[in-house]
DNA sequence: CGATTCTTTGAAAACAGTCAATCTGTGTGG
DNA sequence: CCACACAGATTGACTGTTTTCAAAGAATCG
C-alpha cells in the first residue's frame, strides 16, 4: 500500500524519493479499512485524517436545508479526501466523506502531517502542487457549472472523468453536476443515440 | 500603500511582522497603476504578476467559444489577483483581468516570490492561509452555483458579498452568478417588493 | 426469489433564457 | 451648460430547457 503513495509522490513531484525520506512518510500514515456505505467522516464532526485512496471510492457531500444532498467532490484511487477546513482548524465539518466502494486508505493526523512538513521538502512540494491542482480543478468546474447546459455538462463529465461515469451511481453524478437524475438519464438517452 | 500590505499581512496571519523581515517585502513588491478599463492580464499571454490591490476594483474572466465572458473572481481592496497557474508554470493564460475602477496595486513577480518565500517565513505563512481560504470560498461558491435557484443566489449575494453589489455593475454581477442580467434584474425587483 | 433501491419514461409546470423595445443615467462634445 | 449619444438597466412577450411529480421498469442484494 505504502508502494503507491510512493509511485505517487515521485509522480507528482516528478522527483525520486530516497528510502531515507520515505520512512518519514510511513511512520506519519497508517493503513485504513473503510468498508462501502461506512462514512470516514460525519457532518457535525472534526475531520481527523488526511486520507490517500490506495484503493476503492469515496464522496464528499453536504445536505442543505432542505435535505437535498450535494456532491463537492468524488475520489478514486490516488486521490486525496478530506475536509481540509475542519482538519487543519480542528473545527467541526458540514461534509460528510462516505465510501462507494471498499477503500483501503493511508490515513495521517493533523499532528502527523505538521511532523513530517518539517521532515520531508518533498512532501512540502507535494503540498504546493496538489493545492493548485486543486485550484485549478475546481475554478475548471465552477466554469462548467455556471455555463454549460445539461447536455455540455454530460459531454465535459463523459470526456475529463470517465471513471467517475463508470463507478459512481447516475443520481449521485446528477447530483455533482447539479442535475436531476431525470435529466442526467435523458441526456444520456440522448446522445446515446447520436 | 505598503503600510496597508503590512496591516493586511498582520491581520492574516495573526503575528505582527518585523521592520526587518517587511523589508523583505519591500524589495519584493513594486507599486502599479491601472487604469480604469485597462488590463493586467491579457488572454494568452503569461500572467507577469501577482497583484495586491490596495486601491480599486478588478474582475477575472474568460471568454469562451460562443464569444460569451465568464467571471472567475472579483477583486477590491485587500484581495489578490493573479492567474496562479499561468503565474508560476509560466504558461500562457486563459483569463483577462481587468481595472474597473482606477486601481493602485503593489506587484511582485514570479522569481521575486521565490525568493521572499526563502526569506520571510510569514510570507510562506500567508500564502498557506490563502490557499486554503481561497480553496474554501471556491467550494462554497460551487454549492451556491450548483443547487440555488436565481432568487437564492441574489440573496446569497446580497448577503455575503454586498460591497460587490455596489462596486459591480449588474451585468457583471449576473455573470458572475451564471444569470442573464435580464433575470438578475427582476429578481432585484422582486426582492425589493417584499 | 422477494424486497429494496436505482433508473427510466411520460406529462405538466416552473423557471430562466432570448429577443426586442423602452427607459435611465452618465459622460462628451458642441 | 445643454443636448446628444451611448452604454447599461429594465420591462414585456415568448420560447425552450429543466424540474417536478408519478408510475413503471430494471438492477442489486440479502
Amino acid at each position: 500500500m505504502y508502494e503507491l503513495l510512493r509511485a505517487y509522490l515521485n509522480k507528482i513531484t516528478s522527483s525520486t524519493v530516497s528510502d531515507e525520506e520515505f520512512q518519514f512518510f510511513e511512520a506519519a500514515y497508517s493503513e485504513k479499512k473503510v468498508k462501502k456505505k461506512q462514512f470516514l467522516l460525519h457532518e457535525g464532526s472534526i475531520c481527523r485524517y488526511m486520507a490517500f485512496i490506495a484503493k476503492g471510492a469515496m464522496r464528499q457531500y453536504t445536505i442543505d436545508d432542505k435535505g437535498v444532498e450535494h456532491i463537492a467532490r468524488f475520489g478514486i484511487e490516488e486521490w486525496w479526501m478530506s475536509d481540509r477546513e475542519s482538519f487543519t482548524s480542528l473545527t467541526p465539518s458540514r461534509y460528510n466523506i462516505e465510501a462507494i466502494e471498499d477503500c483501503d486508505l493511508l490515513v495521517a493526523t493533523n499532528e502527523k502531517l505538521i511532523l513530517l512538513r518539517e521532515q520531508s521538502p518533498l512532501f512540502v512540494k507535494m503540498g504546493v502542487i496538489l493545492d493548485e491542482k486543486s485550484y485549478i480543478a475546481s475554478q475548471k468546474r465552477l466554469d462548467v457549472t455556471i455555463s454549460y447546459t445539461a447536455e455540455e455538462k454530460v459531454i465535459y463529465m463523459m470526456e475529463n472523468h470517465p471513471q467517475f461515469m463508470q463507478r459512481f451511481p447516475q443520481s449521485m453524478l446528477a447530483s455533482y453536476l447539479g442535475l436531476t437524475p431525470e435529466t442526467l438519464s435523458r441526456v444520456r438517452k440522448q446522445l446515446l443515440q447520436k
